[in-house]
RNA sequence: AGGCACGUAGCUCAGUGGGAGAGCACCACCUUGACACGGUGGGGGUCGGCGGUUCAAUCCCGCCCGUGCCUACCA
């Protein structure tokens, strides 16, 4: 009889679930952005994850936590992009592939540039949408129309005319300086991309002999062999223990060079002997040191990490090599004091975690400041908002303390760098388009810059270029700025500030209006999960284990703000039992169901039902406000309150009367509050868990074709009224109260109760007698303004007491114990109230409605200790001192 | 070393200037017609330590201890 798709089955069974309505949804095109849309547009870009990369736990959290605010704008009526995409992450995609060519004995050099690029696209092709693809079984609602990649015409044109700009501006210039070099990739890296580990490391002392008198001088060191690149020991100049020295030569060991000593303020005069070689060729404070002081800069480095010839007679060797052999040398004329054990951190690559070595070379170079004003000021005047703000103060201290960039990597997977050098008069001519000669002499010996710029040049573009920029498009005015970035906070450095940078410079305008950092996740010891300690968790073996509607709902009642969590496989199981909750609860809607008529006019509902969807609307106002605030947690809490907490454990139960009883009028109402009650628990927490609210929606009754994102949420009901509230309060506080004597008494679930209500309460009891019966194990229900019964526990509920009378007299005994606890309870109570108020300065100085509430609370429960004694006074009588049992 | 967090029930975590909550775990009873991934009831916490501000501090301030993350780095 019903036209319903299916009946539920007993359990859900999240996988053909998923891959259904993912693949409905797609079809019905419910993730596509427009531009031509009367909506207020609401925006976010994908961080976008490394091509080479798989889907990792910090990706399955940004992501839901993203999914949850693109569905939930969607559902308040707005025009939603999220725009997904992967860049190409230079160095890492390089790196796999070339593992790859080496497989078949090849290297890049054999395939030649051109060859390789084509390898490196033909790769992207195989393997490149694998995290595309991990997304979208998590349930993203990206614009999958929109995808974008780094390295497409679009991004790389904008990549190119940024270079140019900025070139032109100045801002982008050749420098040499000491960088730090990766002797495997043969390529210049960030200081963000070489990580320092510690490594249990030797410190060696050596003795640099006087040039002229018998006198020498120690310095300490542990890197021995870049002594070959000395031209100077510089001492404090405050330390009066070499203030003779300063101006002398020393005669470099080994190599024999004449260097000076110097002073300079960076030497820490407390450490080693207090004087310090210097190596402007291979150490970033030498280096500036060497500049403040005009000292020559040697490199003894090739490329590959061999020393070179001005290594002297240590030329070609390896740095290990060296430093063996420069040890022994030193040794063996006796200039080696002493090596020591030392722990020290040192440089690897973040790729390929080969040690960096720092050595100075010729490089691209922006200049970060002028940029960095705008930015620090965007944030400071609340253009732009951290949430939570307090990863502020994380962005302010780098931007304030910003060195230049180096941009140039020696890749040949990247954006190349649209430079091009003159054969003959060596100048560069720098242009978005290829050139055909030199802008200085006009000659057509137009060398192009070998070099590519570094991935998070063009990621620092991602929500403008992405949207089309350079050209003035639709998508640009409707979606930028940017309303959300969502990432990580390790990434502020990296990707956020570069992009609030650039937009600013760019466009003239933020690049997004909020930041929001989300939480770490931790393995269940508290530590940061890391390959290195294999203590990761695979986000889609969880998926697959417990559904992605478990995993996801987990990460996003986890994710509080400031704060980073734990996750282990009792966090998931829980959720799992959430989600098993909702749907038996679904199921007892569509049992209750089966003959409901959506279009037939139904009679105002009870005051259940009424009652419900007020707070229905409470719950998804809560879930909102938080959702707003980047509260994730409570708005998963204050959803699963509602379900679990009152939807769930009262009205079902307070519904069954009416779903079961005679009255097909009430029946209806009933009916109808159920359907629409669930619907509207289905749409609060569809954002965070779509697929299993899906497909329950879908097998409700009175369904249009429509998806639940379509529907949106609720509209809100009329409040109940204070007598309203008032009333369903007591008869909820009336039912709790004899479960609680049930248990506290241990009587039986099957035993039948009598109990004695005031006749005050007999249109409470009266008008929710089924409840009262049902919920309570109640067999009848009297009314009597005397004494209670003496066979009875008496409690009290709001205003008046209720007496459940007790077959079995030994009972008492079990009866007079709650009492006397309950007047503990009480007397305790009192206490802390009086303590307060018998304090002159708490009345004094205290609000005066904090003072009258604890008036009234004194009041309270001075008549409730007054009820409690006299009924203990009773029981005692009756039981006798002893008590009921021993 | 500096910065930023965090320390609340056995565990994982919310929370608030007026005597603290949830989930899991635990105890008791219950295979009741949605649900044992369940129901009802219960026990359990000097809110890290020491000071200070306040009529009142778990909450605000200072110091200390412990944990985590980030940044920098001593040759």
């Amino acid at each position: 009889m019903s036209d319903r798709r299916t009946d539920l089955p007993k359990r859900f069974d999240p996988r053909p679930a998923e891959s259904r309505w993912y693949g409905e949804w797609l079809t019905a095109g419910l993730f596509r952005a427009s531009v031509d849309d009367s909506r207020e547009a609401y925006s976010m870009v994908i961080p976008p994850p490394n091509v080479t990369g798989v889907l990792h736990l910090g990706h399955a959290l940004n992501s839901s936590l993203q999914d949850t605010l693109a569905r939930h704008e969607r559902m308040l009526g707005k025009n939603v992009l999220w725009l997904p995409g992967t860049d190409h992450a230079g160095i890492a995609t390089q790196v796999v592939v070339e593992r790859e060519l080496a497989q078949r004995g090849k290297t890049r050099h054999d395939l030649g540039r051109e060859a390789f690029e084509a390898e490196v696209w033909e790769w992207k092709s195989h393997h490149g949408s694998r995290i595309i693809e991990q997304l979208q079984a998590l349930g993203c609602s990206c614009d999958w129309s929109r995808e974008r990649f780094t390295m497409d015409p679009g991004l790389s044109r904008a990549v190119r005319e940024v270079f140019v700009r900025l070139y032109e501006q100045s801002l982008i210039y050749r420098d040499e300086f000491l960088v730090n070099w990766c002797p495997r990739c043969t390529t210049v890296l960030s200081d963000l991309e070489s990580p320092y580990h510690t490594v249990e490391g030797q410190l060696f002392t050596i003795r640099y002999p006087l040039l002229d008198g018998p006198e020498s001088i120690q310095v300490a060191t542990t890197r021995p062999e870049t002594m070959l690149g000395d031209t100077a020991v510089a001492v404090h100049p405050d330390d009066e223990r070499y203030a003779a020295l300063v101006g002398r030569t020393v005669r470099l060991p080994l190599l024999d060079r004449e260097i000076p000593i110097v002073a300079d303020p960076f030497v820490d005069p407390e450490f080693g002997s207090g004087a310090v070689k210097v190596t402007p060729g291979h150490d970033p404070n030498d280096f500036e040191c060497g500049r403040r002081l005009q000292l020559p800069v040697i490199n003894i480095l090739n490329p590959d990490g061999t020393l070179n010839e001005n290594a002297g007679p240590y030329a070609g060797l390896s740095v290990r090599a060296a430093r063996e052999r420069v040890v022994a040398d030193l040794d063996a004329q006796n200039l080696l004091i002493r090596s020591e054990r030392h722990t020290h951190e040192v440089p690897r690559c973040d790729r390929c975690d080969t040690l960096v070595e720092p050595l100075v070379s010729e490089q691209w170079f922006m200049r970060m400041e002028p940029l960095a004003r705008p930015a620090l000021a965007a944030v400071r005047d609340g253009r732009i908002a951290f949430h939570p703000r307090s990863w502020e103060n994380t962005y302010f201290h780098w931007l304030e303390n910003i060195r230049p960039w180096a941009i140039s990597r020696q890749l040949w997977w990247g954006h190349r760098i649209p430079a091009w050098r003159c054969d003959d008069c060596r100048e560069w001519t720098v242009s978005a388009e290829d050139p055909d000669a030199c802008r200085a002499c006009g000659s057509a010996a137009l060398q192009q810059d070998g070099d590519v710029l570094e991935t998070w040049f063009s990621s620092a573009l991602w929500p403008f270029s992405t949207l089309g920029w350079p050209d003035d498009t639709p998508e640009l005015r409707t979606f930028y700025p940017t309303s959300v970035l969502s990432t990580a906070g390790d990434i502020i450095f990296f990707w956020v500030a570069r992009m609030i940078m650039m937009g600013l410079h760019f466009t003239g305008d933020v690049p997004f209006r909020h930041v929001y950092i989300h939480p770490l996740i931790l393995d269940p010891e508290g530590k940061k999960m890391s390959k290195s300690r294999s203590n990761t968790i695979d986000p889609l073996e969880v998926m697959g284990e417990h559904g992605t509607d478990a995993f996801r709902w987990t990460l996003v009642a986890l994710s509080a703000q400031g704060r980073n969590f734990r996750l282990g496989d009792d966090q998931i199981a829980g959720s799992r039992a959430f989600i098993t909750k909702l749907w038996n609860a679904a199921r007892f809607a569509q049992m209750n169901l089966a003959d409901f008529d959506a279009d037939a006019p139904a009679r105002a509902g009870s005051l259940y039902d009424r009652w419900i969807r007020v707070r229905l609307d409470e719950a998804l106002a809560r879930a909102h406000r938080a959702l707003d605030d980047f509260r994730f947690n409570d708005a998963a809490d204050a959803l699963y309150q509602f379900v679990w907490g009152e939807f769930c454990d009262w009205y079902i139960e307070l519904a069954k009367q009416a779903l079961q009883g005679d009255d097909a009028d009430a029946r209806r109402a009933s009916q109808r509050t159920l359907v629409e009650t669930l619907a509207g628990a289905l749409a609060g927490l569809h954002p965070i868990m779509p697929f299993v609210t899906e497909e329950i929606f879908q097998a409700l009754p009175g369904r249009d074709g429509r998806f639940l994102m379509q529907h949106g949420y609720p509209k809100q009901s009329p409040p109940l009224s204070n007598e309203e509230q008032r009333e369903i309060d007591a008869l909820i506080e009336v039912i709790r109260r004899v479960r609680q004597i049930r248990g506290e008494l241990g009587l039986a679930p099957q035993a039948r109760i009598r109990i004695t209500f005031p006749t005050a309460a007999a249109q409470l009891v009266e008008s929710h007698a089924g409840a009262i019966h049902s919920l309570t194990g109640a067999s009848e229900c009297r009314f009597a303004d005397e004494e209670p019964p003496e066979q009875a526990a008496v409690t009290r509920v709001s205003g008046f007491s209720i007496a459940v009378e007790l077959e079995d007299p030994s009972l008492l005994g079990d009866e007079l114990r709650r009492l006397e606890k309950a007047l503990r309870n009480l007397d305790k109570d009192l206490s802390f109230v009086a303590k307060k108020l018998d304090n002159p300065k708490f009345r004094e100085r205290a609000k005066p409605a904090v003072v009258e509430a604890e008036v009234e609370k004194q009041k309270r429960l001075r008549d409730e200790r007054a009820s409690v004694e006299e009924r203990l006074d009773r029981v005692r009588r009756i039981v006798g001192p002893g008590g009921g049992r021993p």
